[in-house]
Order: structure tokens, then sequence, then C-alpha cells
DNA sequence: TTGTAGGCGTTATCAG
DNA sequence: CTGATAACGCCTACAA
């Protein structure tokens, strides 16, 4: 700067001002200044600048690596997040794992605020017995959980209604006339599993089902743990007609045994999922009907908030739940043996409606 | 830690060098420090810090969110970039999307080097059109492209040897006595596609097999094109007894298409695959032979490498070329009409070598 | 619209 | 082993 400020006879802070982009310079002043930097190469030193602004330029990105790294859940959420985060904002995505313990008790993360390190910090669906969002409520960091409604109650959040999307579903079903409905269960450490299992046994009670307690089998959101289930129910004596299960990998590989089993899909046996973030298979298994999660639309929502808190300094507080919707396909249909209300035909019948969202506690977005 | 200076009776220099873990300080001394920053609640600023060490202790992972975020192969990656550069190294991974224009050409990712926002830059299995290798290369900025062999021949690289991977599946399935083994193309946007069908065509070549040329399908690593590529060639005639695609994507859904077509595998068809990333699928289809690619490894080489760099100083240099190894599962046997050299059951006989790594041209690793 | 003085929190240098 | 002083490159506050 003081280079460019000899060249062009002007101060140091001039100079600073036109990078800055402040709007109190004349314009042939930053003309030349600019002039001056390109012949210099001259490249504002962002760690002075971000030094003294007393802001990193980061936003972490806390999430557990292995577990949904390899997936699309993680891929959807970075698109909103950077759809919200744009090229343009001077922000750049920092990437913590919460599956080293230091990171996962908060340590970690904590000190990385401290320090400076990171300005705010998006969670991707934490486990429920991640201990780092107490320890971070406390350090009154700009904080936002996507993906899951933390324990911690006063946490900012966006996380989606996933008791609807089991509800849509199953009332699907059952206007369809099944009854015999079977439910593979995602992993207990993710508290959006059990809601979505509660939701189930919501629905059994409420339409008095009293199926056999196996029709619901554990599972953990695994092709490995859908096929397992899927081979015990439907091997089953009486087998379900449909199976419900909590993601989307499970529902497919529940449909692989039953292909296996020589059972039609869904005239045989109707399969749904959770989700729709598998790319529609290669046409190898029926279009899978499933609850849609909009994964992307709270990713994006979730960093927005961030985003304004960080501009104007207040932490970000409240909770956005978003609607899940039913994306009916090829896998559900009437049962065999039973006059289901529907028509046979369900192809293609979309249901989704994404502008289904519903602000509890909320700021406006910044669009 | 004027503070601190002031509690303990010591000097801002003194406090600073305990921090920064100088072992010229005595040890009642650093104690007394300790203490006191403890009690004062103090915590190094990382933003001055590193504004004065003129490093930002950020490394940037630049790839293609959407193309690969969504499958094992990041998933990998990142374990072998976590295994090289772990917690306590100080560093901290930036994500750089280069979808975008602005990063594509370089100027970003340029500019955010000139700009001391990372120290230095992992590029993520490029494609062959990224020019920002070129712009990078210019800028003498720290960087590794792991997974990829870029065009630019100078730049510091980690990848495979696909053509032996490829090699070694034909050959195994030669030695099998298939003679009608077709091939699944990769996207030409990647080089290590090309390499893959430069290598089969080589095979061909080789063995002296004429097969026709619709043996040779495209694909773009999606279960889809996979699908597609599957309907074509099984039910072309006469059908080949084996295919080979250039990743396990397209051969789970080769496999996929063979099922729903009444084809058992590998009594009917054999199938084989490229990469050996994805999960063991849930058991129902057979497990697959496939060429394997030591990603994870790649990775850790590569961010060793970098990071090896960022401390000496050196800017990284050389390419490191690791072997692909064949992983024989259940998805290849003896063809039908044949009598193949070698026994029907070649069950599980897994002939990974993961030690296999050629260094051409290379630093000691610093393990 | 531009300039002056001073400060941000750390480390480097060199002396003791 | 410890200390005094200056420097890093930018920004803020206030003055002109």
């Amino acid at each position: 700067m003081d280079d460019i400020a000899r060249e062009t006879g002007l101060t140091k802070k001039t100079v600073s001002r036109v990078f800055a982009n402040s709007n109190l310079v004349k314009a042939s002043t930053r003309e030349r200044v600019l002039e001056a930097a390109k012949r210099l190469h001259y490249e504002v030193n962002m760690l002075a600048r971000n030094f003294n602004l007393k802001r990193s330029g980061y936003i972490g990105i806390a999430m557990h690596y292995q577990q949904i790294l390899d997936g699309p859940y993680v891929a959807e959420a970075f698109k909103g997040f950077r759809r919200a985060i744009s090229d343009e904002s001077d922000y750049v995505f920092a990437l913590f794992d919460t599956e080293s313990e230091s990171c996962n008790n908060g340590t970690k993360l904590a000190k990385f605020y401290r320090q400076r390190r990171v300005d705010g910090i998006l969670v991707l669906a934490p486990h429920t017995d991640d201990q780092f969002l107490g320890t971070l409520k406390q350090l009154a960091v700009p904080l936002v959980v996507v993906g899951e409604k933390p324990t911690c109650s006063s946490v900012c959040s966006v996380f989606c209604n996933d008791g609807l999307g089991i509800e849509l579903v199953c009332n699907h079903l059952y206007s369809l006339g099944h009854r015999r409905i079977a439910f593979v269960e995602g992993p207990s450490i993710y508290a959006v599993a059990i809601r979505r299992k509660k939701a189930f046994l919501h629905f059994l009670h409420e339409k008095g089902l009293n199926n056999p307690s196996w029709y619901i089998q554990p599972g953990d959101f695994s092709s490995r743990s859908g096929s397992a289930a899927g081979e015990i129910l439907l091997q089953g004596n009486p087998p379900p007609t449909a199976i419900v299960t909590c993601n989307d990998t499970m529902a497919v590989a529940v449909m692989g045994i039953a292909q296996k089993l020589g059972l039609r899909i869904p005239e045989d046996v109707s399969v749904a999922g959770f989700d729709d973030l598998l790319p529609l298979n290669g046409g190898y298994f029926p279009p899978l009907t499933t609850a849609h999660q909009p994964v992307c639309e709270m990713a994006e929502w979730g960093a927005r908030v961030l985003l304004n808190s960080l501009q104007t300094g207040v932490l970000p507080s409240g909770k956005t739940v978003m609607d899940v919707s039913l994306t009916i396909r090829e896998s559900t249909g009437v049962p065999k043996h039973t006059n289901g209300a529907s028509s046979p035909k369900q192809k293609k019948l979309k249901t989704r409606n994404d502008s289904d969202v519903t602000y509890e506690v909320q700021q406006p977005p910044v669009h």
C-alpha cells in the first residue's frame, strides 16, 4: 500500500479506502489507485485486513465426516450452503470433523471460535449425544444447526418435520388398502430416526393396527441393515404387504431382497422410503415412493440465518421447521389380497411442495 | 498478553514464547504464565499470530462439489487427508468449489492464495479441461493434485495406475475363459476414464480379440448410464460374456439390468467394476469383482507432500503413481459355454496389495 | 474527498 | 533465559 501511495502521491489511507470499497473516494482517484495496483501486482493482504477487522472470513461446517460425507445428504446440504454463501460473499467454508473427541466435546470448536479462526459455525446433522452444542452455546458462538432438532433447546436450528413425513407415507399406504405395514428403524444416535419411529407408532395406534412386534425391525441407515430387515420381514409369516423404511438407502436394499425372493414391487409388496435424496436409480428397481426432505432448502436457510447473524452481530436464535412432503412413485401400490380404495396405478403423481415452509421464529431471509 | 505480562511481572515477549511453545523459557516461568492465562481466560489470537507469521493456517481443498461430493470417493479422500493433517497439525481445511467459473479459470483460487487466505491447495480429481492448474502453477502456489494426472505436467500430483487396473481385470476375465468382453466407458472430462479405456483397447489388441464395436458403450459414471449400457449389451447379439465398467456404480447398474433380464451373475454374465469404493451392497447383488483404487492412500500421501512443502518452504514437485490392485469377489466366473482354465469358484480371493506403491520422484514421507 | 496519528495482538531482532 | 523496541499491513477516529 505504501508503494501505491508513493506512486500515486496519495496516502495509504486513501488507497485503503479504494480496496475497502469505500464510496468516499473520487472516481478519478480510484482509477489511479487501481491502475497503480495492477502495475505493482498489489493484492490486499487479507490476513492483515481480517486481523484488523477481527474476523477470519471463514464459516465452519461441523459434521461427522465418515458418517455423512459418503452420501447425497452432504451434497445437498452443501448445495444449499453455497446458495446462501456464494463466491461473492467473501466467506469461505472450513471443515471440522466432529468425529474426533476433541471436536465432540466442543473443546476444539470452542477454541477455534475463541481464537478467531471461524466467525460462525454451521452444524450439520449432529448426533443426539454430541456434547459440543452445549459447550458452544455458553460461548455465545454464532451457530446454526442444520438437519436436526438439538436437544439443547435454545440452540438455533433448521430441521424438518419428520413425523409428518412418516404420517404422509403411512396414510398413503393405508389409503391404498395396506394394513400389514412394517417399519425399519434408523439408528438412535439421530433424533430424526427416533422421531420417525415415534410417528410410525403413533400412526399404528391411531389406526388401531395391531401388528406383530417383529414388523418393526432395527436398522442403521445402511444398505446392509436394510437387507437384513428385508429378509426377516419378507420371509416372515404373515409377511407385511408394505414396508416403510427410515431412509431411502434401506428402502432400496429392501427392494433388492424382494426381487431376490421373486417378489414383484409393488404388486407383491409396497416399499416406501424417506429422504428423496437418492438419484433415481438406474431403472433396475421401481422408482421409490418416499418422503421428501428439503435438505438443500434447510441448509440454505440455515446458512442465511448465520450470515445474517454475522452481519448484524445478533446471535442467531429460533427454530425453523420445514415440512416434509410425499413423493409418490412406483414402488407403492394396492396390496394383492385387498380391494384398495384407490386406483392401482399411481404413477408419478408428485405432491412435492417445497414452499411448504413453516417459520416459527425467524428473521427475514436476505434473498 | 499485556495483562498476563503485568500480572506475572514478565514481558509480552516471554508470554508470547510460552504460547509459541518456545523451549527457551524456564519451566517455572511457563507455569506462572499458564496459570495467569487460565485465570484471565486468555486465548491466543490466531488472527494476530497468523498475520504476523504470514500464514493462514488453512489448506484449501479444491473440488467439483456436485460431481463428487455425492459419493464414496470424497469420503475416502478426506479420510486420507485427515490422516496426514490431523487435529494437532494446526491446519484446517477450507473448501473451494471449482464448479464456479471464477474458480475454474483459477482467478479465485489464485486470488485466495495471493491474499494469504490459504497456505496451500489440494486439488481433488480435477477435470481435464480445468484451467486453474495452469494459472496456479505460474503463481508458485504450494499445490498437490490428488486422484488425477494433470495435463500440465510440471504440477505435483498423486494418482494411480488406471491402466494396470483395467489390465488386471481384463486378464482375470480372460484367464477365466472370457473372450466376448464388453466395456462401459467413463466421461471424457476425466483423464482417468480415458486412460482406462485406452488400457482396455490395448488389452483387446494384445489378445487379438476382435469384438464388435458396440461392445464398447459410453457411460458417465452414473447408475443411469450404466443401466443404459447394460440394456444394450445384454440384449445384443451375441451378448458379451463379461462386462467391464469404468467404475463400480455402473457395474452395479449393469448387475441390476442383468437380474432384471433374468440373467444370473456370474453364471450367465460376469461383471467387473473399478474403484472398490462402494460399500459391499446389501446382499441383493453378488459382491463385485473390481479394481481397487487406493484413494485414501493417495489422498494421505498427497496431503503429506503438501504439508512437507509448507514446512520446508520448498514447492511440491514430482509425481507419485500408486498401483491399482485386483479384488476378486463373486461377480465374475467362468463363462457358460467355455471351458475356462480356472476353477469355477473364485470366492473372496483377495489380492489387494496396498503397499504396492511406486515412487517416481518424491521427497520422503514425514511419517 | 483526503490526510494524520495511533492502534490491533502477535512475533522478530538483538541486546542483556 | 528474558527484555526493549520495532515491525507486520491494515483500519478507525478525527481533523482538515
